[in-house]
DNA sequence: TAGTGGTCTAGACCACATC
DNA sequence: ATGTGGTCTAGACCACTAC
């Protein structure tokens, strides 16, 4: 086989570049699905078949084929082979943001001021989001996020106490919830909708702009292995953008 | 060690749900950090230490603590080994829609109109988002996703020819940009950026609302390794709301 | 310079879906 | 039934970097 060769040549000039060797199977990999040399649909050799072709163990070129096919390029499925995905990669990575890191890389100072805190009984359709009971009482705080004393982002929240343990001797005047929940109560799940509105009446006030001002709203629900820990509706200044990670 | 027999249950209990090794063991080390037995900034044993409590080898331990790691619960460096990160997951996964399905999904007839096809130069601001020089030729597209005969989406889109063999000879009055792409150019990298707008004349005619009607805009990019594919600004109807995946 | 994670290998067994 | 990917192992060597 012609391929032999050549496999192991790429394989070992990426190596230089400080890949390992699955990185530089994937990256081989992708270019022939992009260059087309396997077309959508297509089964491709199997991993024994590759192993001999890169010179590699086929642990190896397991490693890298779970790598392609976790962006989405491939499907793999045991006895069936490896195919080129026909609706090819639709994934992005999100990273979270922490405001105040966040206003302090736009070079402003962080500030921040809580509107209002009290325990209350969960609203029907939050309720439902955050699959708990109606009713259920939960901590509810306001708070307005600010750069150089401007409002930058509001912050409505809902905090489940039975997934944070010491959520109850917190004070939220003086610690941030949405940093103090980051430090204190890791979550292992995320989900985030993306919406915009017209500003409301307290919208406008609280971001101080004016009412039917186009805003960014993003509702935030984190999860830990106990339950949902927090949900959380974010309004932002106008104007502003989030994008996903590089 | 005590642990070393608790481990090895704890392995072996779960492997009956069709857990691996690796996964049950990653599922402990996340129980272990949100029960706060291992703390933010805490080194964690070293991978043979826990190889030798779970009961496993070294590479089963170094796949879950990978596997931890990249949901950004831990951060492990040769040498200084591993400790639970101290500001902890941020990630969420993104899935990029594909407008027909969306529209379908939502038991809508889905149409498409071609608005609008030229070569046109790059304007500067969208030159220097996709990494390309201004003025230089791309294809240039307005289209409208509909559902049921109705407006959902707005697409302005900028192809580039360079990377997209074959773009030259689709009829993007029959076929649609974004499906046609999806199918046909497989991307390696996107990235996608969110904000709010109020409608401008143009959107708001094209989406059939009132003008200063807040909207849900989405910028997309699209790479492969040749370059940049396309860049695309969507607008949806009002009310429309984009969510992570899961 | 020594301890830690990163990677690779050869071999093995298994689970599963397709043929 | 059987070929394919999924996983695990024991051992090895390497690449960092904190000490």
């Amino acid at each position: 086989m012609r391929e032999a060769a050549s496999g192991q040549d790429v394989t070992g000039q990426a190596a230089s570049r400080g890949l390992s060797k699955a990185q530089v199977i994937a990256q081989e990999v992708r270019r022939r699905i992009v260059d087309r040399e396997w077309r959508q649909g297509d089964r491709i050799p199997d991993e024994a078949e590759l192993a001999v072709e890169f010179g590699v163990a086929r642990a190896t070129v397991n490693k890298a084929l779970q790598l392609v096919a976790e962006e989405g390029l491939l499907d793999r499925r045991r006895r069936a082979g490896t195919h080129v995905t026909v609706n090819p990669i639709r994934k992005a990575t999100f990273s979270i943001p922490i405001v105040r890191e966040q206003v302090e890389q736009l070079g402003m100072e962080y500030g921040h001021r809580l509107v209002a805190k009290r325990m209350a009984p969960l609203p029907a359709d939050i309720a439902t989001r955050m699959d708990l009971p109606q009713g259920q009482v939960l901590i509810h705080l306001r708070n307005v996020h600010l750069g150089d004393g401007r409002p930058f982002q509001t912050e409505e929240r809902w905090i489940n106490p039975e997934t944070v343990p010491g959520i109850a001797e917190v004070d939220f005047r003086k610690a941030n919830a949405n940093e103090w929940l980051v430090r204190n109560a890791p979550y292992t799940h995320a989900e985030l909708t993306f919406s915009a509105e017209n500003a409301s009446h307290r919208d406008a006030r609280l971001l101080d702009t004016r009412k039917g001002q186009a805003l960014l709203i993003v509702h935030r629900l984190t999860w830990n292995d106990l339950g949902p820990i927090t949900f959380v509706r974010l309004a932002f200044h106008p104007g502003y953008s989030m994008s996903t990670a590089h």
